[in-house]
DNA sequence: TGGAATTGGTTAGCATACTAACTAATTTTG
DNA sequence: CAAAATTAGTTAGTATGCTAACCAATTCCA
């Protein structure tokens, strides 16, 4: 290996900072009673603006479905949403936010942005930029099923459900795997 | 902000990638019985050629002193690693790599390695620079203590000084981070 | 139309990591 | 030296994530 120096502590760099920003970031959020993991998923129903199914949330946060369920178990439990069953799809459970939660979403939006600004402040755009680029490939490759080459019968049909499912509820996001941002 | 678009998604990109990253490996290191953690602490008690303390470990790997204590019972559980009372220091256990480990070890290196270079493939050497240079610089920040920071020396970043309640028995405080990567 | 496949959600069990608080051993200090 | 502080390791409890296996509802299709 050639340019072992670099490519040698590129990943213990990767996971490293991204340990540690999450860390900073829960240990802010957790005067409020939050965590950057419950943080998120509100954000994200914030952001939809309208109930969203579980499957939905899973999708967004970028984690599979069982990882939700406990997740949403935590946050209603702690009154940050409710969940109720879909009229339409009697499978789907709808996921609203809370009262409490509508409160503080500005309050720790604004948390977590403090954070990014403090932690990037004085990095050239151009260097984010480059630095964003860099990931997003790494991720983009990553995130690829190894086995679509050479498949045959050790190809165990391992997860890849790719659902592809529209959510006849007028809310579509055309999305596929529970954990893909692919599609583009 | 202006910058949101940017600074928006950073977030969500870094742990999009680091955790790609190491299901990815995960993924790879399966079929021989290892995950990213498990290989982690093989390879460096492979790089220091010698037993070392728990404690040692922890610092190497970057995570708290329990932590380790579970990873390394599973390891040891496994066959991988052994542990024994030190003789100098009644309070430290030695951990020594296995026969087993010794005899994979070059070839988790090398599934690690691989991956490595499949994920950075033809990315600019400067634009992987700048990508860590940035990494590194939001992880040093992110790594420090908010709050009172006194020493003027550093050295060993001590973060947590909160509130260190006692305990009725006169005794120690809150455990205090054993992470830190002095270097640089 | 009726079975097969798919999709949404759940449970069970595990891996990984954390903090808080504890024991035991060693070192520091008044 | 004895008390105090520190250090190494542990346990307990929790958070977050995963896969596998399983229902139940819905959709597909022969």
């Amino acid at each position: 290996m050639s340019g072992g120096e670099t490519t040698e502590t590129f990943g213990l760099l990767l996971h490293g900072t991204a340990r540690a920003w999450r860390q900073k970031l829960d240990q802010r959020l957790k005067p409020m009673g939050l965590s950057q993991a419950k943080w998120r998923t509100l954000m994200h129903l914030s952001l939809a603006g309208d109930a969203l199914t579980q499957a939905e949330i899973a999708a967004r946060l970028g984690v599979e479905e069982p990882s939700v369920v406990t997740l949403l178990h935590r946050l209603e439990r702690e009154d940050w949403i409710t969940r109720s069953n879909s009229l339409r799809d009697r499978r789907c459970k709808m996921v609203l936010l809370g009262r409490r939660a509508e409160r503080v979403i500005p309050q720790i939006n604004s948390t977590a942005e403090t954070l990014r600004h403090e932690l990037m402040a004085g990095i050239p755009i151009s260097d984010l930029q480059t630095c964003m680029k860099v990931l997003a490939s790494i991720r983009d490759r990553a995130d690829k099923d190894d086995r679509l080459r050479s498949n045959g019968e050790g190809a165990s049909a391992r997860r890849l459900a790719r659902h592809n499912g529209q959510t006849k509820r007028g809310d579509s996001n055309p999305r596929k795997g529970a954990i893909r941002r692919g599609s583009k």
